[in-house]
DNA sequence: CAGCCTTCCGGACTGCGCTCAGAAATGACT
DNA sequence: AGTCATTTCTGAGCGCAGTCCGGAAGGCTG
């Protein structure tokens, strides 16, 4: 009664070409894959660009349906409902900067600095694009399930298991914490980070335009003080 | 260009009997006055047994209005929208059980215990009304502006305030944080609780029936957690 | 009571997300 | 090519939140 079985839509994400597809032909597509592949473009590319341009409220399915050239009804037999239209559009945006974030995070000086930058494409996403953005995080928080969403929960789950392994570097011969502590910390510290982020969203019914300069600076000193309390007081400001 | 001036729809509220009004004669409401709050009574009745009887979802603003005998435009005069007549009727639910909450905090036996005490209602809420809190979380927290999420948003902030200041008894004494550590972990600590009472909520994709044992205990772990880092290691079992 | 202004009410209406029953396309098999 | 089963598409239609404007009802003054 609950549930999607395995027979979820399946495909549905700009594939990260699998180095190479099982055994069978290379190209053995029949014309109605390819045409559904193709209209999955389409649908993508309509609403990435309606949705950056107009931004979430202002667009319609219809319009996304009519800039992707297929019937109204056929927009939902590849999206579960709009949201995750949108959903979809964004996990694609924050793969591209998470590469990124993970680079920084490497040689960030500091293992605050190293937490923040992971979360960067978050927070620049948040700037750019503040109402998307919003809609974002309260579907993925609160929205119907759906392949998409699912995808953007792991992604969280993936950046979650990240803050781990950096706390862990700094946890590391300072003193024996239990793998449960620094796992609790990281939970923490992303809650934090987290919730941050939504409040200042939000915050444009109290004053706009935010400095990312002095955001990422606010961030920083919550993960600092996060990560002191962890370390057992003393500076966290040396890293790994 | 933004905004409601001083103009909001004003009481709405069911109002805290205020001990005795400004001069004026004890009865010299009008016709019109009395009939309004009336009115505003039986919206209030209407949302609050629909809403616990059948669940946000399932009940339609005209399903209210005629339960409240007024016609359907003239429900979106008492509130801006659906969302604004379950948080009307959820903010007095939870100001109900906040005295408890309250008083319970006094007398917690560790500062985890009082913190937790603190947040028992909502806890209380997701448990008993899954659906109702979910969709009272989201909405508090991404909705549109309204003056029953602006009190909704006020007593978040008074809980993060009382969640301060039992963090406060814990570090007096112990040694000098300063204010803007303590109202950083506090910030933290509500953080996580509010995230992990969303994240279960949400669960019930995963897993249906949460004990609410087990749930306080989380909590309180995650909070004794915090705390303790705050005090820079040390139990902080001992509360006051 | 009579007139007038203001405030409030209500239900027809709008717009949008989403559904569903039927049409069309596709490919496998003669 | 012709038939048929199956998958995919489609757009008219539905339900519901929220709007709008014509009219009713309260409160004031004389």
């Amino acid at each position: 009664m609950t549930t999607r079985s395995a027979t979820q839509p399946a495909g549905a994400l700009p594939q990260e070409s699998p180095p190479d597809a099982p055994a069978a032909a290379a190209e053995p597509l029949g014309r109605r894959e390819r045409k559904k592949q193709d209209t999955q473009r389409r649908i993508f590319e309509a609403a990435e660009d309606l949705f950056t341009r107009k931004g979430y409220a202002a667009v319609t399915t219809q319009e996304i349906a009519e800039a992707a050239d297929i019937g109204a009804g056929t927009l939902f037999r590849y999206a579960q409902n709009k949201a995750e239209l949108l959903i979809m559009v964004m996990n694609e945006r924050l793969r591209l900067g998470a590469r990124h974030g993970l680079v920084a995070a490497q040689d960030g000086a500091s293992a605050a600095e190293a937490v923040v930058a992971l979360v960067e494409p978050l927070v620049q996403a948040a700037i750019s694009q503040r109402e998307n953005t919003t809609v974002y995080q309260r579907e993925v928080l609160f929205g119907a399930e759906g392949p998409h969403r699912a995808q953007a929960l792991t992604r969280i789950r993936d950046l979650e298991d990240a803050v781990a392994t950096v706390l862990r570097r700094c946890v590391d011969g300072r003193r024996d914490r239990t793998d449960d502590e620094v796992e609790r910390a990281a939970t923490a510290v992303f809650s934090v980070l987290y919730l941050k982020l939504v409040r200042l969203e939000l915050r444009d019914e109290y004053a706009n335009g935010v400095q990312p300069q002095a955001l990422f600076q606010e961030l920083r000193l919550d993960v600092d003080h996060l990560i002191r309390g962890l370390l057992g007081t003393g500076t966290a400001s040396t890293g790994r």
